[in-house]
RNA sequence: AGCCCGAUAGUAUAAUGGUAGUACGACGGUUUUUGGUACCGUUUGUCUUGGUUCGAAUCCAGGUCGGGCUACCA
């Protein structure tokens, strides 16, 4: 956290009311997820915000699920938010349901119902929309607008008792319906629906609207500064409408801009179609930018952190490019990861002068970041080794530190060769490559005076262990599938998942059996094991790659 | 159409009436037993037209462009 860094225009908010002694100097916000989904990086961005916000200012946060839709909330979503939260590394004061409220949030529609605020409507939804008018032109009456209080006061509680069958009547309150913003034109606030809710159970088939519930939580729960996105701005005069007539602790609601990124989409719903659809393997596929998806492509909660700070606060429409979250990645990786080595694309290199059957433990440091190298491990050593087939070129370029014919290289950890000869099959194919190695070259310990630029992988051919590997690419092919016409999953980039059934890893890899450990393959990027991993049959997801300035030369030409 | 919100390099984000800065990206270089890392350098910006002011990215007015709202979703 940089001391330095300017506030943003809620943390101005907020020490300005600390300045003036507004609500005691007490913070207290909440993350209001619906549970009809699973988080994304979005999502993280308003965990941070408000997690964030009250740890700095000595404040709490409270998990609130704003589950006012039975039909459409489960318990599997609310666990799976809970997760993902404490992942992210975040400590809520307490969890509520907004369903907690339901018996209050009654109360509070017949204290409405008794000013005179609100009333029971018969009118279909068809015809509410049509008395609703338009934007330009004010709305009518509902016939029904004139009911007397003790009128309203008994079809409200029938509503309750459940007398009616869904959509048979609702409660609006009584605003405006002149008013430019729609949101005040006599909205409706509790509708009938005889649903099974994933707490209450059967005890109601009323159920609150967003608008007559998320105020009033937030004024239950005295929550000081209740922070949503752009889309609630014309919601908030409804929002204070209801705090004020009903009197109630004056919560106030602010909002930011939605973070949304580049080569994906970000709403739940067009997620959970690639979900239904099979685009994908699940909510947590490695592809998906869920907080769960993300988990399991590699990313550290660390990572995650440190983007959401480093995107900043702000009222306008943002498109982050996601460079900047592979940049936060691989900036956390790099000083923690210990480094190993893998070949995805073998191919095998003999060493013509070494002595057949000997084996050498050569010393690896883990991690050339950290001082002292956070330990080492150990990598046999031997006459056969694999090697990374693009790594040698019959015919390289200038450029080209790498084998050749002709060309010497460094293997890393372990000696210099030099290139004398390959063999091909019949079909053209580079099959073996042989090289002489010099054996006063050992790292650590060369007295060869042989200078190479390049350096590269290898794996002991009788000492490699086999893994599966996943390559992972951008899940779209273009910057903004939602923009695009015609359907976004036309857009899907059908390289995505890249799958490669045996790579070659070097033995240290396969003696420490533990899902979710984080690897940088050297030269290859970084590497997290997977879940679907046993200790026969490891599984690594590609989280990122390293830059790689050498494709870009290629690139180039 | 009416109302609301917004507009600073390619992408984000500062400058709160006083030198337009930072990060990511891109490009070039130094170092390097990872073509990684680290370090150095280069490039590109205040939507527009007026006004207020000694001085405007900042304040005011008009325009332009982008987004939102007109769900018994949240």
């Amino acid at each position: 956290m940089s001391e330095e860094r300017s506030l943003n225009f809620l943390e101005e908010i907020i020490e300005k009311d600390l300045a003036e002694g507004t609500h005691d100097g007490r913070v207290l916000t909440r993350f209001p997820p619906e549970p009809n989904g699973y988080l994304h990086i979005g999502h993280a961005k308003s965990i941070c915000l408000n997690f964030g916000l009250a740890k700095k200012y000595n404040g709490k946060t409270n998990l609130r699920f704003d589950d006012t839709n039975p039909v459409t909330e489960d318990t599997e979503y609310v666990e799976s938010i809970k997760e993902d939260v404490k992942w992210l590394g975040f400590n809520w004061a307490e969890e509520l349901y907004t369903s907690d409220y339901f018996d209050k949030l009654y109360e509070f529609a017949v204290t409405l119902i008794k000013k005179g605020l609100a009333y029971v409507d018969d009118s279909t939804s068809e015809e509410i929309a049509a008395q609703k008018g338009n934007p330009t032109e004010p709305g009518t009456p509902s016939p029904y607008r004139s009911r007397s209080v003790e009128e309203n006061l008994r079809l409200f509680e029938e509503m309750k008792e459940g007398k009616y069958r869904d959509g048979e009547k609702v409660l609006r309150a009584k605003i405006d319906l002149a008013s430019p913003n729609m949101h005040m034109r006599d909205p409706i606030i509790y509708r009938i629906k005889h649903a099974h809710h994933h707490r209450t159970g059967d005890k109601w088939c009323i159920y609150p609207m967003y608008d007559f519930a998320h105020g009033q939580s937030d004024s239950i729960e005295e929550i000081t500064h209740s922070i949503c996105t752009l889309e609630f701005i014309p919601h908030r005069p409804l929002y204070n409408w209801c705090i004020e007539n009903l009197e109630i602790f004056p919560s106030k609601q602010y909002e930011f801009a939605r973070l949304n990124m580049n080569y994906t989409v970000m709403s739940k719903r067009k997620l959970l179609q690639l979900v239904n659809e099979n685009y994908v393997n699940g909510w947590d596929d490695a592809r998906m930018p869920t907080i769960s998806g993300l988990r399991r492509r590699g990313y550290t909660p660390a990572s995650i952190r440190e983007f959401c700070e480093r995107i900043g606060i702000q009222k306008r429409e943002n498109i982050i490019d996601v460079s900047l979250l592979e940049f936060c990645i691989r900036e956390d990786l790099n000083k923690t990861s210990w480094r190993r080595m893998a070949v995805l694309d073998p191919i095998k290199m003999v060493i013509t002068n070494y002595p057949e059957g000997q084996v050498e433990m050569l010393e690896g440091e883990n991690n050339p970041e950290v001082e002292g190298g956070d330990g080492s491990r150990l990598l046999p050593f031997s006459k056969e080794l694999w090697i990374e087939r693009e790594d040698f070129m019959e015919n390289p370029p200038k450029k080209f530190f790498r084998l050749g014919p002709g060309l010497s290289t460094r293997l890393k950890h372990a000696y210099i060769v030099t290139c004398n000869d390959f063999v091909k099959d019949e079909s053209g194919n580079v099959t073996e490559i042989h090289c002489t190695y010099a054996p006063n070259s050992k790292s650590g310990n060369d007295t060869s005076g042989i200078m190479v630029k390049g350096t590269i992988h290898w794996v002991s051919v009788p000492h490699a262990k086999t893994a599966e590997v996943r390559l992972y690419e951008r899940l779209f092919k273009v910057e903004n599938p939602a923009s695009e016409e015609g359907d976004f999953k036309e857009y899907v980039n059908p390289d995505s998942l890249q799958v490669i059934s045996q790579a070659f890893i070097e033995p240290a890899l396969a003696d420490d059996f533990n899902p979710e450990h984080r690897f940088q393959f050297i030269r290859k990027g970084y590497f997290v094991m997977d879940k679907d991993s046993t200790p026969e049959h490891l599984v690594f997801n590609r989280t990122v790659t390293l830059k790689d300035s050498w494709a870009k030369e290629v690139k180039k030409g």
